[in-house]
DNA sequence: ATGGTAGCCCTGCTA
């Protein structure tokens, strides 16, 4: 079983990179986060024509996560619960649904803008609202996965450069914290299990040249509880996804499992 | 040079 996430920085502007990657790289399940649309203009037409049965979670033009799968999609459901306090409420960012026996979790964690900020403050909660769903639902030993752009690099060789990102988002102590807590809980960071190097980096930014100088950050996770990641046999990035024509600003991260 | 680019869809916001 294979299972991918992209954030695709919005499914309309990349339509068709996505459905040609999908005919290229065949997984049974991709996350899609940044899919920019509202559920009435998601392209579920155009997945099901390449075989796949779809969930999408949008208000609008900002976030939305998607779940695509070959291997069945069941009980679909978005956000935290109705009794607990999201705070971005008004955003899309956690879909779950469970495909061919495991519980999969697209999540777009939100980026924190600035430190410290009002963002920063919310993205640090909505991670413990992630970790509480986590723990009141699920448990180590089922088979669950979360996986998506997580807007935080989970170590200093995560990112290109230390230098660069002191007192910036995504490698701040609060943030590596919130990944260690789910760690902790039960998640296994299946790449970074795989592969101990640096430069495994799956986001660079759009602005100088980032993607062709090396400067990128590695951010979109897939994380598994041990009954899934003990089943992993291969994980890559694929950055041929980074290049070309209009690419997102995201790769998408592979993670193969043995059935 | 407090920069740069891409996507939202109209002009500034988000990443």
């Amino acid at each position: 079983m294979r299972i991918a996430t992209w954030n695709v920085n919005s499914l309309k502007a990349r339509l068709e990179r996505v459905e040609e990657w999908l005919e290229y790289a065949r997984p049974d399940v991709l996350c899609l986060q940044e899919t920019k649309l509202a559920d009435k203009n998601f392209p579920a037409l155009a997945f099901s024509a390449l075989g796949y049965e779809s969930v999408h979670f949008g208000y609008n033009q900002w976030n939305g996560v998607a779940i695509l799968s070959k291997v069945g999609i069941e009980d679909p459901a978005n956000g935290f619960g109705k009794d607990v306090e999201d705070p971005y409420a008004e955003d899309a960012r956690m879909l779950a649904a469970t495909c061919g026996g495991i519980r999969v979790v697209s999540v777009y964690v939100p980026n924190g803008r600035e430190v410290p900020s009002e963002f920063y403050d919310r993205k640090l909660a909505w991670f413990d609202r992630l970790a509480e769903w986590l723990e009141a639902h699920h448990g180590a030993k089922d088979p669950v996965v979360v996986t998506g752009d997580f807007n935080v690099a989970p170590e200093d060789r995560d990112v290109w450069s230390t230098a660069a990102f002191v007192g910036s988002t995504h490698v701040t102590e609060p943030e590596r914290a919130a990944i260690k807590r789910l760690e902790h809980w039960g998640l296994v960071d299946t790449f970074r299990r795989m592969y101990d190097g640096e430069n495994l980096y799956s986001y660079w930014d759009y602005r100088g040249g980032d993607f062709h100088q090396g400067r990128g950050m590695r951010i979109d996770l897939v994380l598994a509880t041990e009954p899934v990641a003990e089943r992993v046999t291969w994980a890559i990035v694929d950055r041929n996804a980074r290049k070309g024509k209009q690419p997102s600003d995201h790769a998408p991260v592979v993670v193969d499992l043995r059935d």
